[in-house]
DNA sequence: GTGAAAGCGCTAACAT
DNA sequence: ATGTTAGCGCTTTCAC
C-alpha cells in the first residue's frame, strides 16, 4: 500500500492539489489533466487513504454499531438494516459485540471513541444495573449524534427507535378476545425492562378494555428464556382454571412455551389457543405457524441508520428525536378459540 | 472532541514527546512527570486519535470482515468468535454484509483497502460465478493476509479455516450404519460448492468402507433451502423403495424435510431415522432433537482471527496456512433403527 | 529524562 | 487551471 498521492502527481507531473482534487472533484481542473491523472491512477491502482483523508478533514466516515449479542438473528436483521442504509451513503460501521455485557459495552464505547467515529448507534445490554451511570456518562461525553435502537430503560432521554409494545401486545391480546377468550394467561419479561412492562400493560389495557376482569393468577412472570417459558407453562397446566389462551411476550419464552405443550400433549390451538410478540421463523418452516406480533427488525435498523444520517446532517438541531414503530399482528390460526 | 495531544502538553507544561511517551509507554520519563500527565488526561478526558496514530505509524488496528449474510446466526456465531479474540488483540473489525451479492463484495474489498486494514476474513459469498476473477484480483493485490472462513472453490489458494466435511458427513453415515440402516438417503447440495460435493463423497465413502452398494435412488440433490428439503423429502416419500433412514446435508434441508414428515405424519425415528448436517438449536429446544455433525462456527470465527493475527506477527512467512476443523458427531436418538 | 522537528497522506486556503 | 504551503494529531528520530 505504499503508492500515495505523491506518486500520482509525480507520474502525471501535476501537483498534489491537482490530483486531490480530482480525486474529489472539487475545483477547476482542465479535462485533459483529468484525463491523464485518472489515468495513472488506475494504472497504479491506487486508492486514496480513508485515514489520511479524515485526519485532513478533521471527519471520518464511520459509525458505531454496538448489539448485545450477534448471534441473534433479532440483532442481525437490525445491522443488515444498518449496513444497507450506510452503504447507501458511503459511511462504514465499526462493529462491537457487548455480548450482554456491561464492561465490553463501555470499553466498546471508548474504542468507538478513540476511532473518532461520527456517530453511535446501540442497542443496550439488557443488563439491569443501577450504576450505569458511567455509561450513560460516556455516551454523554461523546459529543456524537447516538441513535438508541430498541432502548432500555437505563437510557431515558436519547434519540432512537422504538417499537410500540403496548399496542402491539394490545393488539394482540384483543385479537384472542375477539376469538371468544375471556381467560386469558400471559407469560411475561422481566419488570425492569421496559419492552417488557409496556408488553404486560398492552394485555391489560386490552383486558380493560373489554371488560375482561384481571386475574392475577394469569399473569406469570419469567425472563424472556426459553426455560423459563417451558417452567411458566408446565406450572400453568398444573393450575386448576387454566386459561383457553395464552399471550407470550417474546419468541424465545414462546419456544420453551411448545415444548412444554408437547411434552403434555396439548395440541394448539385444539386444546390452547398461543399468540405470541416477534415472529419465529423456524416454527412456520416446520409448519407450527404461531399467530405473532411482529416487530420490524431490518427497518428498526434502516430507521435508526436514517435518524443518525439526518442528525449528522443538521449538526444544528440535535434535538430529541424519537420514532417508535407499530409491530403488525400476523394472524395464523393458533389464536383461534377452539376449545 | 476538540481536545488533543498539544493541550495536554501545554497543560501539563510538558512537550508533545513527553506525552506521546506516557501515552505510549515509550521511552524514559520521570515518574513525577508520568503522573502529572495521565492526571491531566483524565481531568480532560482526553482519547488519543486512532486516527492520527494510523497515519502516523503507518497501520491501523483494524480489520475487515465480510460475511454473505449477516441475518444467518451461523455467521452470527462466526462474528462472535472473531470479534472475540479482536478484543484480546486490541483489533477492532469493521464489517460488511455481502448479501450474497458479488457486486457487494467487491466494493466492499475496495472500501475496506481505503480504511488500510491490516488484514480482512472473508467468507465469500457462495454464488457460483466464473468470472470471479476480478474479486480474486483484488484480494490478492490488497496485500495483506487474507483468510478464508469456511471456504469456496473460487478462492483455490487462500489461507483458511475450514470444516472437514468429508469426514463429518462419513461419521454420520456410518452411525447411521452402525444402526444396521443399509438404506440411506441422502439430500445433498449444489455440486458446485466444495461443502456439499464433500458432504456427498463423506456418505459415499462410509457406503463403500461398509460394503454397502450405492444407490442413485438414494441420492436427492437440491440446494441448501428449506424449500428443496421439503421438497426432495415429498418426492422420497412417493418413491417405492424408501429409504431407513436419511441423511441431510445442511440445517435448512433439514428444517423442510422434518415439515414434510410432519405432514405426513411420519415419526422421528419410529417411521424413519435422521440425521443432519450443522446443528439446529430450535428441535432441542422444542424437544425434537435431531442427530447431528456439529460444525463449530464460533471456533471457526476464532481460529480464523487467530490465523490473521498468526499472519500479522510474522509478516514474513505468509506461508500457507490451512487449519481444517473436524466436526463432531452429536447423537440423540433419531438415528436409531426402529423401522 | 525531555524537547524540537520532521513526517505519515491528504485537504484546503492562498497564490499565481 | 494549477501549484505552494500550512495544517490535521500523532510518533519518532535526533539533540541536548
Amino acid at each position: 500500500m505504499a503508492i500515495t498521492i505523491s506518486d500520482i502527481a509525480k507520474e502525471a507531473n501535476v501537483s498534489l492539489a491537482t490530483v486531490s482534487r480530482v480525486l474529489n472533484n472539487s475545483g477547476y481542473v482542465k479535462e485533459d489533466t483529468k484525463k491523464k491523472v485518472l489515468k495513472i491512477i488506475k494504472k497504479l491502482n491506487y486508492t486514496p487513504s480513508a485515514i489520511a483523508q479524515s485526519l485532513s478533514k478533521n471527519e471520518t466516515s464511520t459509525i458505531g454499531v454496538i448489539v448485545p449479542d450477534i448471534t441473534n438473528p433479532f440483532f442481525g436483521q437490525i445491522i443488515k438494516g444498518i449496513s444497507q442504509v450506510a452503504d447507501e451513503n458511503n459511511l462504514n460501521i465499526i462493529l462491537c459485540n457487548s455480548d450482554e455485557n456491561l464492561d465490553k459495552e463501555l470499553k466498546s464505547i471508548k474504542t468507538l471513541r478513540a476511532q473518532r467515529i461520527r456517530g453511535l448507534i446501540i442497542s443496550p445490554t439488557s443488563v439491569d444495573n443501577s450504576e450505569n451511570s458511567e455509561s450513560l456518562k460516556t455516551l454523554n461525553s461523546l459529543g456524537i449524534p447516538v441513535v438508541l435502537v430498541d432502548g432500555h430503560l437505563k437510557y431515558p432521554n436519547f434519540n432512537g427507535v422504538f417499537v410500540d409494545n403496548i399496542k402491539g401486545s394490545f393488539d394482540g391480546v384483543n385479537a384472542l378476545i375477539k376469538e371468544g377468550h375471556e381467560k386469558i394467561g400471559i407469560l411475561t419479561g422481566r419488570m425492569n425492562s421496559k419492552p417488557a412492562k409496556d408488553r404486560l400493560l398492552g394485555y391489560k389495557k386490552a383486558l380493560s378494555l373489554n371488560n375482561i376482569p384481571f386475574n392475577s393468577d394469569y399473569v406469570l412472570y419469567g425472563d424472556y428464556s426459553q426455560e423459563s417459558g417451558y417452567h411458566l407453562t408446565k406450572r400453568l397446566l398444573r393450575q386448576k382454571d387454566k386459561p383457553t389462551a395464552l399471550f407470550i411476550s417474546n419468541n424465545m419464552m414462546t419456544l420453551g412455551c411448545l415444548k412444554a405443550l408437547f411434552e403434555d400433549n396439548y395440541k394448539v390451538p385444539d386444546d390452547i389457543s398461543l399468540l405470541s410478540f416477534d415472529k419465529i421463523d423456524i416454527l412456520n418452516i416446520l409448519g407450527i405457524p404461531i399467530s405473532h406480533i411482529n416487530g420490524p427488525s431490518t427497518k428498526l435498523g434502516k430507521i435508526g441508520m436514517q435518524l443518525l444520517i439526518d442528525a449528522l446532517k443538521n449538526k444544528k438541531t440535535l434535538e430529541f428525536k424519537n420514532i417508535t414503530l407499530t409491530p403488525q399482528l400476523v394472524l395464523y390460526g393458533s389464536e383461534k378459540r377452539l376449545s
